[in-house]
This record gives structure tokens, C-alpha cells and sequence, in this order.
DNA sequence: TGGAATTAGTTCGTATAACAATTATTTTAG
DNA sequence: CTAAAATAATTGTTATACGAACTAATTCCA
């Protein structure tokens, strides 16, 4: 059952880099990672900007913006243009923990490919790709 | 960020089956199709050997044989050999359900993996496993 | 221009996930 | 044979996922 091992393999590798940035002390979750890192990468995008970059729900990105304020790490910045529409920002601590976090990372990304080569990754992500279209076309019949 | 492009197919091949799921209104979500298939193939497993089989935590079984003992699919029998221990049984509603279940996936299945030929999918299930087993090995140094 | 439709974000309910701690039972060891 | 260790299941907390319903603000359009 194939869609079974694609599960088990993506729960593990998540599993595997929320347990290192829990050992290493980082006091936050490899979620709330993926839209420090999104916002590092292009810093003051609105809410639905960052779902749509995560493929996230609203929902959740609104919750992790929550857990993210609370922490000191962003902050809204209501956008003059929309005042529907926050504009998210990364403070000095949220630069902060992305340079204590970054190499971290990188070093559990090292460990996690280590016995694949990058042709064999390449193949992978290739499959994978075609597999995601696949699923994302909305002829459902 | 090869880790990426896997947690992201992986959650989308999950949100296909469980839209699949919904659409026909089989009223299970797909983490319960998951157990239900697991005794179909073994009937009469304890909770941990279902928690073992399916990749899942003993406390996360123990919450969806609530709910599948609720909703009339599965019975707990107390296990004579050992009062700990609880034999999870399906029930005859259980058998119907799977019933009603199996050719919904099957043809979901088919839909998912149309693209790509079996030697593409198997070279795909080797280098998921490799990288499973890569994290898998308690060498965390 | 003014009401309808759309959009951004939030809140709610339910389900899953991981981890810690607890209870009840069984097994092991001294 | 009894105290300690191990085991099966449960409970609690926090976080994520998703759909639905809701508020507030904006845009569309007749």
C-alpha cells in the first residue's frame, strides 16, 4: 500500500525534526519553524499569504501566529491599505531565534538524506511532484 | 527542501482519500479506515499491536477504538489471559462497513497513482523506505 | 450610490499526534 | 513469596488539520 508508506515516511521525518528541536531547547514546533522560515524568506506577508505558502489552513495559520506573537517572535502590523488584512513581521527576537534555529536544521537535514544521493533525491522529489499534481487536478470523476 | 515536498504530497494523498471518504458518505475519517483495515486483515489484535501495526501512538488507538467502539464498528473484549489487555473485535456492523468501504478506496487508489507506471512506484516505495529506515536508526549522534 | 458578493481573519467542534503521567495488572528477582 | 520492574491502557495537555459559521472590511455591479 503505497499511499501507507508515503504516510509513515513523512510522519517520521516530521517526528524526527520536531524531536531535534526539541532536544536542542528551541521552545517551538516544527510547524511554527516552517512559517518562521517562510517569513525570513519574504518578511510582512498577510495570513492567507503565508496558508497558501505553507499549505496551511487560515485556521491553523491564524493559531501559529498566535503561539508565534505570544512568544515575541512576529507581530501584526494592521495593513493600511486592508484594514481586513494583517501584515506579519518578524521581530528583532523572531530574527534572533531563526539564527539560533537555521543551523540546527541544517544539520538534522544532513542527517536525515545522508545515505541518498542528490540524483536519487532529485527522483524522489520528481515522483513526488507528479503524484501531488495528480492529486491536486479537480477531475474527481 | 526535499522535506517539504514529502510532508506536503503526504498530506494532500491524506486529504484525497479522506474527501473520498467524506463524499460518500461513509461517515469514518481515514485514521479509522486505517484500523478497521488492520483487523479485517487480523482480527482480535490488543490495542498495541494495532498502535505497532498501524504506526500510530497507544494513546491515539486507544481514542479511535473509542470511537469506532461508539459508532458500533468494533467491541472490546477483555483479554482471560491477561485483564490489562483488551481483544478488539469487529463487529458485524464493522464487517458491513468495510464492505461498504474497501471498493470506495480501491477506486480512490487507482485515481491516485494513475500517472505513474508500477516500476516507477516501486522505486518510489524503495527510496521512501531507505529514508525511513535512515530515521529510524537511533544513531541520533 | 447602495445592496450583494467577496475577502481576511477568527472562532467553534471534532479528530489526530506526541509526550508525560497515572492506574491496573502481570512478571521478574531476590 | 513479596517487592520492584515492566506492561496495557487511559487521561491530560498542547499543537495541528479541516470544515463550517461568523465578523468586519472591501469590491462589484446594476
Amino acid at each position: 500500500m503505497p499511499g501507507f508508506t508515503l504516510e509513515r515516511t513523512a510522519k517520521r521525518m516530521k517526528q524526527f525534526f520536531q524531536q531535534t528541536l526539541t532536544a536542542a531547547g528551541t521552545e517551538i514546533t516544527i510547524d511554527q519553524w516552517v512559517v518562521l522560515q517562510t517569513l525570513n524568506q519574504q518578511n510582512g506577508l498577510s495570513q492567507l499569504e503565508i496558508a497558501r505558502a505553507t499549505f496551511k489552513d487560515p485556521p491553523t495559520i491564524t493559531r501559529i501566529i498566535d503561539l508565534l506573537c505570544h512568544k515575541g517572535l512576529t507581530e501584526r502590523i494592521t495593513d493600511p491599505e486592508d484594514r481586513r488584512r494583517f501584515r506579519i513581521q518578524l521581530t528583532d527576537g523572531g530574527y534572533q531565534k531563526i539564527d539560533e534555529v537555521l543551523p540546527i536544521i541544517h544539520h538534522a537535514r544532513g542527517k536525515a538524506w545522508a545515505n541518498l544521493d542528490n540524483e536519487h533525491i532529485d527522483q524522489l522529489m520528481d515522483m513526488l511532484n507528479t503524484l501531488f499534481d495528480n492529486l491536486s487536478t479537480e477531475d474527481t470523476k
